[in-house]
DNA sequence: ACATTTTTTGACGGTTCGTCATAATTATTG
DNA sequence: CAATAATTATGACGAACCGTCAAAAAATGT
């Protein structure tokens, strides 16, 4: 339509009123309260009349936003999966072997929940059907939908592998399986972290080192070359997580 | 077959008064009813009002066995559990290498899941802590303990791996590592499937059979032999999951 | 300045949890 | 056996929370 109007100073995004960027704003607003609210007194604390009255609008507002608490929840793990894309993205991005990139994307998934293992309760909570149920369908296909550009994330990499020749031609039709191993992994390894059990008293700990260990056994077994018993993955593993968090790396013994 | 009516009140323990058997059976009674409620109308729809109109006593009695909603399923969770160890130590016995009595158990713990999925659905619920905070202490000892008695079957089994040299010495220190590795990606595996996410569209299917992949390959990687290359691992899966599920096999199309 | 549409508000109804005074039952004692 | 004490069962009740909706306020249009 009309290519260089005349005054477009403020009209970077072409076709956003004012309105509907108050709305935007507002809503991130919320989303900003209930996450900190979660984060300073967990779920059981958070509710819509504290959201409300903590961003000083109406309860019913906030229902203008979100159809339900759940859906709200739901927003937030958007918001958690998103942030994970682009590490993801970092991770693809990463030079390196196939087999270091896609051990990436490993790091960045354990990082990433401890980094912010409030956050990433939130998807647990989200995965949780009773609370499911109460999901709008929209919220839930955005959600799934960000899943999937996860997901497609990883797949391409363990392509490059085999198209490259570092994983065998064999496993063309093992692409699912593979990343869905790696991610039930690292899923179920985060989950039974943040699940306040004591896994000392288990036998177990260090969730994190244990898990870059088991990932590499993995990849092994797959015969992902270069293998890990021909590196050292100490130094491999620094020098991805240094690259990924470059930023918000504050170092911790251990 | 056995009969299912009331499921096993053995007085191996003489001083039980009449009172206390009472207490007891009414105990079971109420789980009974809960679970029955579960697999029907899911957990939106269990609520202390309705067990206590089902099991015909008022809701201060249920209150008197269990003291919070989040108890009683937690109960729940370790009749789930305690079925499971009981799984474990058929998988123990199992007349096979260590490998394969190893496989028995993550094919125990995979199938069981698949044949009881709401029932694993409680064990979800009850790892997620908004719903952990409300469960007593001692209910959550009496699970950690349970978990305890799972987790020894399988590093026993780990354990005998190495003395008999089916598993290298050098990984003496890692039994907690290997477990846990295990333990993650069968836990994770199975929350991704149960979490009703298409998983389909997502580009999977048949978790089960790429869990059996997977863990294939990570014990290949583990190099514990007999390597699964070396046999049919399709028929060691049937073999070994008809000795553990004789009983209640329904075979099923796919 | 007035009318119409949109947005905001918070009081309200509906559920559910967990409690507790009271009632019913059981045990004990004279 | 009767009276009393101890134990257990009951369901009405208060509190917390969700989500709604009629009415009020604000924004927009004429």
């Amino acid at each position: 339509m009309e290519n260089t109007a005349q005054n477009t100073v403020q009209n970077l995004a072409p076709a956003l009123t004012r309105k509907q960027r108050e709305l935007v704003e507002r809503e991130a607003l919320i989303l900003d309260a209930a996450q900190t609210m979660l984060h300073q007194h967990g779920y059981n604390h958070l509710t819509m009349d504290r959201i409300a009255e903590t961003v000083e609008y109406s309860k019913g507002t906030i229902y203008n936003h979100f159809l339900s608490k759940e859906d709200l929840v739901c927003s937030l793990c958007c918001r958690y999966i998103s942030n994970l894309i682009e590490i993801f993205q970092s991770a693809y991005n990463f030079s390196g072997s196939t087999r270091e990139r896609y051990s990436a994307i490993g790091i960045g998934y354990s990082l990433h929940h401890q980094f912010h293992p409030m956050d990433s309760q939130i998807v647990q909570t989200v995965k949780n059907n009773a609370v499911r149920e109460k999901i709008s369908e929209e919220k839930l296909v955005e959600m799934e939908s960000l899943e999937q550009r996860a997901t497609k994330i990883a797949q391409s990499i363990v392509q490059d592998a085999i198209d490259c020749g570092d994983l065998d031609k064999k496993h063309q039709d093992d692409i699912s399986t593979i990343v869905f191993g790696f991610w039930s992994m690292h899923y179920g390894a985060v989950l039974l972290d943040q699940s306040d059990i004591p896994l000392q008293e288990l036998g177990y700990s260090q969730v994190v080192k244990m898990l870059w260990h088991n990932t590499n056994i993995y990849l092994d077994g797959y015969q992902w070359s270069p293998l890990s018993t021909t590196s050292d993955s100490g130094k491999l593993f620094k020098k991805i997580s240094s690259a990924l968090f470059a930023d918000n790396i504050q170092p911790k013994k251990g």
